[in-house]
DNA sequence: ATATTATTTTAGACAAGTCTAAAATTTATT
DNA sequence: AATAAATTTTAGACTTGTCTAAAATAATAT
């Protein structure tokens, strides 16, 4: 069995490799899971000779299919969890991450197979991220920025990338949901700032900086 | 916060507090949670600096108020979950102790009380064990050990003291369940086993060892 | 191509929790 | 009351995960 600290440190670097494509270095490994950029050294040492990552001395590191595997079936139990307490016990979608953090490290493939059934094997999670199967498969969605869309564009909303409170709240605020359909009446030039109609109703203005952190796909 | 070890530690410091009505040895806690006497004195140290415990050198220990509030909020979580896997997932009761054991240290009330209110509040867990409120408070049934009953009395059974998966197992295959209504047939002298007919239906027969760990109460 | 800067690794230390062996204290026995 | 036995504590060491400071390597700029 890996420690909570390897499990945090195989998510960690699952996610970043998803997200470059490449071996990831060091320091964003430090910075994902807030520690110094030595202790990450270390941590690589043990993980490589668990034959859980690829690692060559300042070459970066990319998981192993063991280490996949693993860091998977972490994501799967995290997804799951924030389901089953946004579905289940009426959290809102912006407070069920830090409990699932700890959840995500609870030890026993009975248990999370039974909460897969009872919620009859969702496919995505309350923030629009899909849930990988009990075989570590995972549905890649083909969704986009909301950044990237036209002038005139109709799309659904998919999911968001920050998944900070503060940030979910604000869409709350804002009646952006997953699942609403948007229509993008305009693009301000100067900021790239969106005017968009939610669900054929309210007009509403949002930045850049937040359509960059939604994730839509065309209607 | 507290760490895992340390509510280990407060958890079976309650229990064998409760147990004897004393305070307890450091050997005594060392056999409960699996470790050696001096590893005991060292955590002793660490929890009485925390003021958990009050502890004299040689004196044995018991819980501060501070250390049987948090004790009893550790049990509290333990046996709501156990109720959540049993009465919504559909565990067996003796399948359910060691997923508890880690669901106990997830540190979230909005959780637990969500937990508590979607369970409908239940008193007792799966097995018969009382559940403390959220203010700690536990209401302790007055049972007794099934071997102190006598020829003729007729009882019900409200929990078990052994916990373990094989006694557990072994009283499924009996038919002995919590709830149930069991007439004691007979008593043997010499071993103090016991004749009981339970339900009203069959017979059974059953060791002085067993009677001693099934808890009852008089009908 | 060399120098500067940034990144990564090593060295050495620390806190938490554990261990074994030895010393101190308490309890039981004669 | 003195001795033996059991319990508990201390001493010293080990592991895991962390840190800072210094050294090594790689990347960038001149
Ligand atoms: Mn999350
Ligand atoms: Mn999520
Ligand atoms: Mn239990
Ligand atoms: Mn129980």
């Amino acid at each position: 069995m890996n420690s909570f600290t390897e499990e945090n440190y195989l998510k960690a670097i699952y996610k970043l490799v998803q997200l470059s494509g490449l071996a990831v270095s060091t320091n964003a490994i430090a910075e994902k899971v807030n520690t110094s950029a030595a202790s990450v050294t270390d941590m690589l040492k043990k993980l490589s000779d668990k034959k859980l990552i690829h690692y060559k001395k300042y070459q970066g590191v990319t998981l192993s299919s063991k280490g996949e595997k693993a860091a998977l079936k972490i994501i799967r139990k995290h997804r799951l969890w924030e389901m089953f307490l946004v579905d289940i016990l009426d959290f809102k979608w912006d407070e069920v991450h830090d409990i699932a953090e700890q959840l995500e490290h609870v030890n026993s493939d009975k248990l999370i197979e039974k909460i897969d059934k009872f919620l009859n094997h969702p496919i995505v999670d309350p923030h629009g991220d899909p849930i990988p199967d009990a075989n570590g498969k995972l549905n890649n969605p083909k969704s986009h920025l909301l950044s990237f869309f036209n002038k005139n564009d109709v799309c659904i909303i998919t999911g968001v990338v920050d998944h900070s409170t503060s940030f979910l709240q604000y869409l709350d605020k804002s009646g952006i949901a997953l699942g609403h359909e948007i229509k993008i009446k305009d693009i301000i030039k100067f900021d790239r700032s969106l005017k968009i109609t939610i669900n054929k109703g309210n007009n509403v203005f949002i930045s850049n900086d937040v359509a960059k952190n939604i994730l839509a796909i065309n209607k």
